[in-house]
DNA sequence: CATGTTATGTCTATCTTTATACAAAATGAC
DNA sequence: GTCATTTTGTATAAAGATAGACATAACATG
């Protein structure tokens, strides 16, 4: 009955995952909590503790918390053990970079993009981008745990494809995590940009608030929702789709998905750029009204205002449907100041019941233009490190460890 | 070292809450599926089970399922174990009923209601009809296990009492949980009604959707959401509230609520019978609006269509922005056949994204007037039964049969 | 009625986890 | 420096859970 017995004298990183995933996300900060939040005796935490502190993959910080007592050590996920590689495709350029688990930005470069080239080479391009930062990661941060990909368009998370007709022709149900599995093989994410800044704007901002509204007003208008704590993505992956919400009107523009009314073809960047147009001014993208804003063109002021009041005529619709906490604009727009705000206030105070109103906060976004990178890095941490899929990551290090022991040759355990 | 061994040969129920919750919510049925859902051990879950088959919590059923082999042996949760009491609390009549755990309707009263004698005294009175109810079950159902009250307003769901100003006047902020407690020491949950047929109609007809919408068009309109296949309630509890949602015309007529153009006031029921009223019919109320309908009076069938296409308007903007794959309509003019439900459909499938549509179904509800108390029922079953909160229920089921034999005296381990 | 097939109960040695107690460590308050 | 206080590590016996083999049960099929 002799069975490979295997390193008996070596702690096991097996039945790790549930103590690291509190580690990881910020459940618990300490042993103490640890034991609390766990629900383990003290002799296995400690046994599994010291399996992931072996592993490199949970430091012990300098830092300590006052408790009154001795005070508290507090561990966290070794940022250095794993990098994450994440991409963010816009309209003409695709913003890459390698991330630790912070996550924060290791390195970083700027692709451009032509819209037209299509799904393939795209990625191709993008492969290569992300093997070249692979690389520089890999020296001194240890494995590639996931790749993050954040596309302007609607997209089915599940399945991470695009889904409908879009701003990046052909994309359309393509098979993203097949084509990123040629080269890597590791765990594909694939999620709106909207939605990765809603991740990005919760998780570090303000990550205790239960149901929040995040509203993107750019060249387009978008938003994402998080509720009960999670990001909600509806069906199809696209609830939050406020862009196209029609009101109808004597004088309804016509919106460039065909419709008349849509609120994009009445307050988006460039339906101002369009109205900044006719009276003479040069305006073409978002970007271009903001410099007339800021430039104080009373025209450009008066349009971002009246824009305020149509976002903020859709928006009381969502809070009278979702009732969120609060409230986050963000987007090139936002970037104007109190003005787009002011408008937004305006209507949906005006519009919406008191109930819905008493606890809402409506607030600016702290504008970073890499917030969909941090969204899509905090999406994939979630993930990678939930409960129920540390099991295999924990195997990943385990075999690791032991490969740098004279042992037997390791391999990646994951399927397909 | 001598400590007071219990028992030892009776199989004790604790750690049984697992396996308990996993047959309470369907989550398997046969012991095989246990195996696999629970990740125990065949020994661990036959000892559990057994426990469990004594305490008479769970019982087998006669139906099996063929296998090939030998057939499956059906478990489930023993109805008769255990009853709950639920009240729907409606603005003319208060319909009260003891269910058991399948659930169904053991016995039921209506009770007339002052709206204007307030919170206490109808509490008083609902807390009398329960006592009677109750006497009933308990000869037969055994323990009762939680209390349920279904009210026609907005409600703080996890403080148990009604948030905002409403049709009951004095109830808020009232403590609900509090006064029912003085007579019944069981968990009490308090939920607005259309949340309550949500579930129903979610629970009970398409339990594995995972985003669905059900809007009650009757004497008011409201509506309730399943996101991510749970309820959605919103910051306050207020989440689903699109009776008062505007849309501005010359004409917008006065709602109840005190502005201009809100749905309600275009195309609920009361809004229907007062346009009816103008036009020399005799209308007060949704039903009277469903007799004119249902007496094919074209006047009645007109305004019925065109409030489908109010209605439709508002869905059509929920469904932008939380992109549901089903759509339930429910309420009294529900009833009035596929009239509203095809001025519903015209103005969603005109005004929503092909992406949001695509795999869309609008659905009418199969109404019943219980739909709320089912709904509560399954609320609080849900609860109840959850996996964390089953241990304390099986203590209390442990200490009462232990309290059959002519054994030592148990004592609850819960806390306060 | 024999056979194949799957479901279910039970046994045993082995491994995990727990409870509990005790000891050591690290700080602030005095 | 001493003391109170809280965190953290470790040792021990007892309880709990597991794997895996085996036996039995209950049906469908031919």
């Amino acid at each position: 009955m002799a069975r490979p017995v295997q390193a008996p004298d070596r702690p096991t990183l097996e039945g790790a995952g549930g103590i690291f995933s509190l580690i990881a996300t910020g459940s618990a900060v300490s042993r103490a909590e640890l034991l609390a939040a766990s629900g383990l005796s003290r002799a296995t935490v400690t046994q599994r503790l010291n399996a992931l502190l072996a592993s490199g993959l949970v430091r012990e910080t300098e830092e300590t918390l006052p408790s009154g007592g001795r005070p508290t050590r507090v561990l966290a996920i070794n940022a250095t053990s794993g990098f994450l590689l994440v991409a963010n495709v816009g309209e003409t350029h695709i913003h890459l970079a390698a991330m630790d688990l912070t996550p924060a930005i290791l390195s970083q470069t700027t692709l451009p993009i032509s819209v037209a080239s299509g799904p393939d080479a795209t990625l191709k391009q993008i492969g290569e981008a992300f093997a070249a930062l692979a690389a520089g990661a890999e020296k001194t941060h240890g494995f590639l745990l996931g790749i993050g990909l954040s596309l302007p368009t609607p997209v089915d998370f599940k399945r991470g494809c695009v889904v409908g007709p879009s701003v990046l022709p052909g994309w359309d149900e393509f098979d993203i995590i097949g084509r990123l599995n040629v080269g890597f093989s590791v765990p594909v994410y694939v999620e709106n940009d909207v939605n990765l800044m809603t991740i990005c704007e919760h998780k570090r901002r303000v990550p205790t608030v239960e149901d929040m509204l995040f509203v993107k007003v750019g060249t387009g208008i978008g938003s994402g929702m998080i509720a009960g704590g999670r990001l909600f993505r509806g069906a199809q992956g696209a609830a939050g789709d406020i862009g196209h919400i029609q009101f109808l009107s004597d004088d309804a523009p016509l919106c460039r998905c065909g419709k008349f009314g849509c609120v994009e073809a009445r307050a988006a960047g460039w339906a101002i750029a369009r109205d900044l147009s006719s009276r003479g001014f040069r305006a073409e993208t978002a970007r271009d009204v903001l410099d007339l804003v800021e430039q104080r063109k009373p025209e450009a002021l008066m349009l971002l205002r009246a824009a305020g009041r149509t976002v903020g005529e859709v928006i009381s619709d969502v809070v009278s449907i979702i009732n969120p906490s609060l409230i986050v604009v963000g987007g090139t727009l936002a970037r104007g100041g109190d003005l787009l705000l002011s408008g937004i206030r305006e209507l949906v105070y005006q519009r919406c019941l008191p109930l819905a109103t008493r606890n809402l906060s409506i607030e600016l976004s702290t504008i970073r233009d890499d917030s969909a990178l941090y969204g899509a890095a905090h999406l994939m941490l979630d993930d990678i490190f939930a409960p129920t899929k540390t099991g295999e990551l924990l195997a990943r290090y385990g075999a690791a460890a032991a490969s740098t022991h004279p042992q037997a040759p390791t391999r990646a355990t994951t399927g397909t």
